[in-house]
DNA sequence: CCCGCTTACGTTTTT
DNA sequence: CGTAAGCGGG
């Protein structure tokens, strides 16, 4: 947030001027002859030092379009920086320079990175006064920044705010709801699938009337019509209008796309491949006068098509921009010639892709493991065994990763993980900022803010309970539409609706004044005295806590927003309430995989893993109907999208890969026998080393790994326990939760668990208990294999 | 207002 | 089969 472009509209000399401006052929030969003098004069600077030749090039190719094709591991970010570093040293003013991604991980990852070359080869801290740093940050952070400048040149208020996806249904459910549409004739989701991809095409709502054929598109047109007229009512953007309107802007005001173009002179777009339409009319605009436009990005890992990525961008860079230099970055740092082999194996069945082969010189690896298994519950137990082996011989849990295709396989392996008492973190769970309490004093902020966002007024305005109940709201509501006042314009006059007696007006006045008192309150506080005043005058708190145990897990999450709230402090009042929730809003999940402090297993969905590496992957799930996936089969292109999501998968792999298919499989209660993926076919023999459990030889043919009844635990079935493993593998941890507990627990007692805290045992069949923790979670767990204690015999 | 039962649904997801 | 959301009863 720091380094804005307060820039824009210096015209300090300097080099970039020269760089920068189309100009003479001469005039361009000169300044490439300065900058092949200067590299060599330079050789042993740090800025070149250790790139190969495919690196370099791109690093000293400063001026004109440049594509870099930059397969897997092949030191993609390092070149970015060390190209934005020589950049800078060669006397671009940071402020120039522009460097887009598609996560706030990766802006943060790119910033730290720049600052750290910067440092080794100039000499010079960007942290520290005088320096400055690059902007780099997502398409939507940065069209944020623009828009809060300069959207009221559109006709809009600066004042907006940011609706994510639960805001976006809660709308949408509105439209339709106006329009008499019930949910079982259009579910709201599906409406704004059709809306959002309307929106990433840059499918105007004229555009979208006009084009449609049928009635079924014009009542679309319709709904996105009326979706998008409640959102500027609401004073209101999605995530799709923030890249939308800055379009809108930079066309219908040249003037200040011309700002923004003398501001940044040198683009650089990461994960090319991933960018809609909207975001490839966005860079065109700002790259189009001076063309100094970088691209980065990787056809073969396309993976997000059906939200609305499309591949042509990166395929058609170089008609696009006919004297595009096109750099291709084939050698893979990361992974071994096994690993690699296996993955091009893969990835070179797909048509249409750009000839591309990655080569590494890490000839000496293990061979790719290929599994089959009997069942999903036989491929977690084994999945876990190989992990705990490699932790044996030195892999870090950490470094270790599970991949699957879809979030519901992840169930099977958190419970191999918890019976074997082996820490491990799941990413793409439920986010911290969508929780409900969260959200509900962040929409006492916005409504501070702005009064005029309906929708967090409705959703604070019997938070706590105000006795302001559903049929007030409808009774509002109607007024509010049929004389098209705000919901907030009513409440302040609140005595002209007739249909509501004293009571409730007062009540309604009540809170009116409540929310002007916070309003004054803001214009003179910081973000963390308004939200404390929030929950002290609100009486959030005792709402709240409720005395369960839940209740203190709410309350927990509100003390934790609140001690993020106090890293705005620093800034003036009102910047400090608006940078808050800016930066709320366009936040991704909490980044668990920063927190190394813990050694635990990562499990994560194959889509989540691109721009990772582990030590040691595992992908399972290799099986047709699952990867690629049973919605994906019968379409060419979706097929292909699958086939490099494998491939993802697998190229994430710096020394052990595994893959595992199970022969059968449990889905939605029948089960299923799923043929092997057609894509383990297309890898070459001599990498793999294949194992089957079906004919296993110790075993013969293996029973079902489920037990038959649940007096029979696992430990009596015939297959060899991996959980025997694990008393070597708990060295380090307590002992007394390796009590012999078998014979006594029962019904009733309460049990401390090494991981999930504690809770009491609900219930017992067999050597299986289930078990309902204080943190609100009930599971099932295996007596004598999981780490619990007995803390208490009785309930009380 | 909350709990418990019924019902519907079941790729992938960042911002 | 499991889960989440919605609805109806206490």
């Amino acid at each position: 947030m720091a380094e804005s472009y307060h820039c824009v509209s210096s015209s300090s000399p300097s080099i970039s001027e020269d760089v920068s401006r189309t100009s003479s052929e001469k005039e361009k030969q000169t300044v490439e002859k300065n900058q092949r003098s200067y590299n060599a004069a330079v050789n042993s600077d740090p800025i070149f030092a250790g790139l190969n030749e495919e690196q370099k090039q791109a690093v000293e190719t400063l001026k004109g379009p440049l594509l870099i094709l930059a397969g897997a591991g092949s030191g993609k970010t390092r070149t970015i920086t060390h190209r934005i570093a020589n950049l800078i040293s060669q006397g671009v003013p940071a402020w120039q320079i522009l460097a887009v991604t598609f996560t706030n991980k990766a802006a943060k990852e790119l910033k730290e990175r720049i600052a750290r070359i910067l440092q080794i080869a100039i000499g010079h801290d960007p942290t520290k006064s005088g320096g400055q740093l690059p902007l780099s940050g997502t398409f939507h952070s940065i069209c944020v920044r623009i828009l809060r400048r300069d959207i009221e040149a559109i006709g809009r208020n600066k004042t907006f705010v940011i609706y994510d996806s639960d805001d976006q249904e809660k709308l949408m459910q509105s439209v339709l709801k106006d329009m008499k549409i019930a949910p079982e004739e259009l579910k709201p989701k599906t409406a704004i699938g059709h809306v959002s991809a309307w929106k990433s095409e840059a499918v105007s709502v004229d555009q979208a009337r006009k084009a449609a054929a049928t009635y079924t598109y014009q009542r679309m047109a319709e709904i996105y019509g009326n979706y998008q007229k409640k959102l500027r009512e609401a004073n209101a953007l999605d995530f799709d209008d923030l890249l939308l309107e800055t379009v809108r802007l930079f066309t219908e005001c040249p003037q200040i796309l011309e700002r923004y173009q003398n501001t940044w002179r040198f683009i650089h777009v990461d994960e090319y491949q991933d960018t809609n339409r909207v975001q490839y009319q966005l860079i065109s605009l700002l790259a189009k006068r001076d063309r100094n436009l970088c691209v980065i990005g990787d056809p073969d890992q396309s993976i997000y098509a059906f939200r609305g990525a499309d591949i042509r961008n990166i395929l058609e860079f170089k008609t696009e921009y006919k004297d595009a230099v096109s750099i291709k970055l084939e050698r893979n740092y990361r992974s071994t010639q096994q690993v690699l082999d296996a993955a091009d194996g893969v990835i070179a069945a797909n048509p249409s892709r750009p000839e591309k082969k990655m080569w590494t010189d890490r000839k000496n690896g293990m061979k790719v493991k290929l599994e089959e298994v009997i069942d999903e519950r036989r491929e977690a137990e084994e999945a876990i065994r190989g992990v705990l082996e490699r932790k044996k011989t030195g892999t870090a849990l950490k470094d270790q990763v599970i991949l699957y295709r879809t979030n519901a396989q992840s169930r099977q392996f958190e419970e191999a993980c918890l019976r074997a008492g082996l820490p491990y973190r799941i990413l793409g769970g439920m986010k911290f900022y969508a929780r409900r309490e969260v959200k509900d004093v962040l929409a006492y902020l916005y409504a501070i803010l702005n009064p005029n966002d309906t929708l967090s007024l409705l959703r604070i305005i019997n938070v706590p309970s105000r006795k302001i109940g559903n049929t007030t709201l409808t009774h509002l509501q109607n007024f509010c539409n049929q004389r098209n006042i705000s919901l907030w314009n009513v409440m302040k006059h609140i005595e002209m609706v007739d249909e509501l007696n004293d009571g409730v007006k007062n009540r309604i006045s009540a809170f009116v004044d409540l929310l002007q008192e916070l309003k004054t309150l803001s214009e003179t506080a910081v973000v963390s005295s308004i939200a404390e005043r929030v929950i002290v005058s609100t009486g959030l708190e005792k709402w709240v806590r409720d005395q369960t145990d839940e209740g203190e897990t709410r309350w927990e999450n509100i003390l934790e927003l609140l001690s993020v709230t106090k890293k705005y402090d620093a800034l003036p009042p009102q910047e400090s309430l608006m940078s808050f929730l800016e930066e709320v809003a366009l936040i991704s999940e909490v980044d668990k995989l920063n927190d190394q402090t813990t050694d635990a297993l990562t499990l994560m969905t194959l889509h989540l893993c691109k721009g990772l590496e582990f030590s040691s992957v595992t992908i399972v799930g290799c099986e047709e109907g699952i990867l690629p996936h049973s919605a994906s089969q019968l379409d060419q292109s979706q097929l292909e999208e699958e086939r490099r999501l494998l491939y993802v998968g697998m190229t994430r792999a710096k020394d052990f890969l595994s893959l595992m298919h199970a022969s059968s499989r449990t889905l939605w209660g029948s089960v299923q026998s799923n043929a092997r993926s057609r894509f383990l076919d297309d890898i070459p023999q001599n990498v793999l080393e294949v194992k089957s459990d079906m004919l296993d030889s110790k075993f013969g043919w293996l029973q079902d790994s489920r037990p038959s009844r649940p007096s029979e635990g696992y430990r009596k079935s015939t297959v060899k326990p991996f959980i025997q493993q694990n008393d070597d593998f708990n060295q380090d941890t307590d002992d007394s939760f390796l009590e012999h507990v078998e014979e006594e627990l029962a019904e009733g007692m309460r049990i401390g668990h090494k991981m999930l805290g504690e809770g009491f045992v609900m219930s017992r069949s067999g050597d299986i208990i289930e078990v309902r923790f204080d943190s609100g979670q009930t599971k099932r767990l295996a007596i004598g294999i999981a780490p619990i204690r007995i803390l208490a015999t009785t309930n009380s």
